[in-house]
DNA sequence: CCCTGTCAAGTCACG
DNA sequence: CGTGACTTGACAGGG
């Protein structure tokens, strides 16, 4: 098992997804900030080996406007071998990559200008991580997208819209269970159609559940997993104190997470901890996780 | 330095 | 109809 988090280093001093307004876009700006954000991501990675953390979620923001009509540099062949610099170091101490496109990636939208620019964007993510030279157990997690009032309708366009995705995409995607209106077994059924691996997202399964426990919807997602996808990754986040919807806690609450992995006994897979002081809360549990012979799973 | 209005993009729930 | 929430708040102009 490997823990790991999204996107942020708190404790470097520097980003890995700086950005700037599209009103100040130049060459110039955009070349300068994706080198910044290349060099902090390999001190992250850095970082990640040096604590024996070996999961991470690059930021969508590693290319600022990647996807935009603005952006006419080829980022690809600029920053090759930064960028397989960090495939290179991801590969030397056996780390996981995923990413996961903004809101604005909404691969079953009904509007043809929507699904343009969802294709875009996820291409510009397909080709980051094949620029790092990643295998396809890097990964690029979506959500099935909006209902618009007729959600059989529009989880059988997710299913069109993917059988006619480019390979580069189709071995890379997996789709999450969201917080409202696609359950676990909603996706359960657009992989039976289309193979996709199934990403399960803890919280979203407590607040948007499919009548399955924990335990029953990681052995489910699990074995939509081929060996060539790696192992199933898993979304873990707590929510904030005061219980509103979707906010973030600030820290771990260790307790309540062994309770949760003891919950999930005997499945493997790869953890990402949604939690707002990021590497911290890693930090925190990563040492009772390897002490814990219960734990010590594949 | 600090303050704050605003930022490429979608969808939905809430008031 | 306007606003906030979502995987990650930060930029940029003005005081």
């Amino acid at each position: 098992m490997r823990i790991g988090y999204p996107c942020v280093n708190v404790m470097l001093g520097c980003r890995s997804n700086r950005h700037f307004r599209l009103a100040s876009y130049s060459e110039r700006r955009v070349v300068d900030t994706v080198r910044e954000n290349l060099d902090c991501l390999l001190e992250i990675l850095r970082f990640n080996a040096d604590h024996d953390i070996r999961f991470f979620r690059i930021s969508s923001d590693l290319v600022p406007f990647a996807s935009h009509s603005v952006c006419q540099f080829d980022w690809v062949s600029r920053f090759r071998r930064e960028m397989e610099k960090v495939g290179e170091a991801v590969d030397a101490y056996n780390m996981r990559i995923s990413m996961h496109p903004g809101q604005f990636a909404v691969l079953n939208s009904p509007d043809g200008g929507v699904l343009d620019s969802t294709m875009r964007e996820l291409l510009y993510h397909s080709r980051l991580l094949a620029a790092m030279g990643l295998d396809p157990s890097a990964k690029i997690q979506v959500h099935v997208g909006g209902v618009y009032g007729d959600k059989e309708k529009s989880l059988l366009r997710f299913i069109e819209r993917y059988r006619r995705l480019p390979a580069e995409l189709r071995q890379r995607l997996v789709l999450e269970n969201d917080d409202r209106s696609y359950t676990v077994r909603d996706c359960l059924r657009v992989h039976g159609h289309t193979g996709v691996p199934v990403l399960l997202d803890a919280l979203h399964h407590e607040l948007n559940g499919s009548g399955d426990t924990l335990v029953e919807a990681v052995a489910l997602c699990a074995a939509t997993w081929r060996q060539v996808d790696g192992p199933l990754m898993l979304d873990y986040s707590q929510r904030a104190g005061s219980g509103r919807r979707g906010g973030h806690a600030s820290t771990v609450d260790v307790d309540r997470f062994e309770r949760f992995l003891e919950s999930t006994l005997p499945f493997d897979f790869d953890l990402m901890l949604e939690i707002k002081d990021k590497e911290q809360s890693v930090l925190k549990v990563g040492p009772i996780v390897a002490r814990d012979p219960r734990f010590q799973r594949a």
